[in-house]
DNA sequence: ATGGTGGTTAGACCA
């Protein structure tokens, strides 16, 4: 049996509830990563979601922002939250899920958006942000390193290639497209020594143009297409060979009260 | 150059 693994930023897990519950069903998810939940753990919709299909909830939420999930259809082990930069943020879970030939490490990540200014010095946003990649970053050398197979996820924040935004030119002074961004975010990829493999970009060649997220803000966002790709999910070396199918599920965006970002998903084929 | 929308939650704050 293929594991399909999902990330999606759903801005408010209790507001897009039936969404999660017709996600699931419709691409048949085993493993199911949220970002922005939005919600304490105490009130995290634990039974809606058990009836969805999914009995095993690893949470770490906060009142009104932030908030990050995985969901399963398979038990959950090992579960660890990241408190980066200090701060007590719920922005990275992982857990390990049991599968027939041992476990498979998931992460759920939610990367600081870094707010308007791209100045550092002027935005503490946006040094926030630099600063939780560069903690970030050593400690996902060691995960893409390891001989267990790792799957992160999440809402990167970053869109790093020229072909990850709707206009390479109008956005490589925007926050999620600016060259410190995206130098930090390949790097990171790269790893030290072991790197990741890019899960949709295997199967979306890099000079075409794919997006997980679109504005609110636009009256026709389809009509507009002024899309980033925020959204990824990143593929270990011991995992790498078992992928066979990544996809954006972009007709989600199309449903009533969406949220702004995409799900993206991915098969491996593992025995 | 500006403002456009949405979620949480009750006035901003965040995206």
């Amino acid at each position: 049996m293929p594991l399909t693994v999902a990330t999606w930023n759903v801005n408010s897990v209790r507001k897009r509830l039936d969404q999660v519950a017709r996600f699931a069903r419709e691409t048949a998810i085993d493993v199911l990563c949220l970002q922005e939940t939005k919600v304490i753990n105490d009130l995290f919709p634990v039974d809606a979601l058990t009836e969805a299909g999914f009995p095993y909830q690893a949470i770490a939420g906060m009142k009104g922002y932030n908030g990050v999930a995985i969901l399963s259809r398979r038990p959950l082990t090992e579960v660890r939250v990241e408190p980066w930069c200090g701060r007590d943020d719920c922005r990275h879970i992982h857990a390990q899920v049991e599968t027939g030939t041992g476990p498979v490490e998931v992460h759920s990540l939610y990367v600081p958006a870094g707010g308007d200014d791209p100045d550092a010095e002027a935005n503490p946003k946006f040094a926030h942000k630099l600063a939780f990649l560069d903690e970030l970053a050593p400690f996902l050398a060691g995960r893409a390193a390891s001989d267990i197979p790792v799957v992160l996820t999440g809402d990167l924040n970053i869109a790093p290639l020229e072909t990850d935004v709707w206009s390479h030119e109008r956005l490589k002074r925007v926050i999620t497209h600016t060259p410190v961004e995206r130098d930090r975010l390949k790097a990171m990829m790269a790893g030290e020594g072991a790197g990741w493999t890019d899960a949709l970009r295997r199967f979306v060649p890099p000079d075409e143009k794919v997006f997980t997220w679109w504005s609110y803000r636009a009256a026709d966002w389809r009509a507009a297409d002024k899309g980033r790709r925020l959204d990824h999910i990143w593929v270990n070396g011991a995992l790498a060979p078992m992928l066979s199918f990544a996809a954006v599920h972009d007709e989600v965006r199309d449903w009533t009260e969406p949220s702004d970002h995409a799900p993206v998903r991915a098969v491996f084929e593992v025995p």
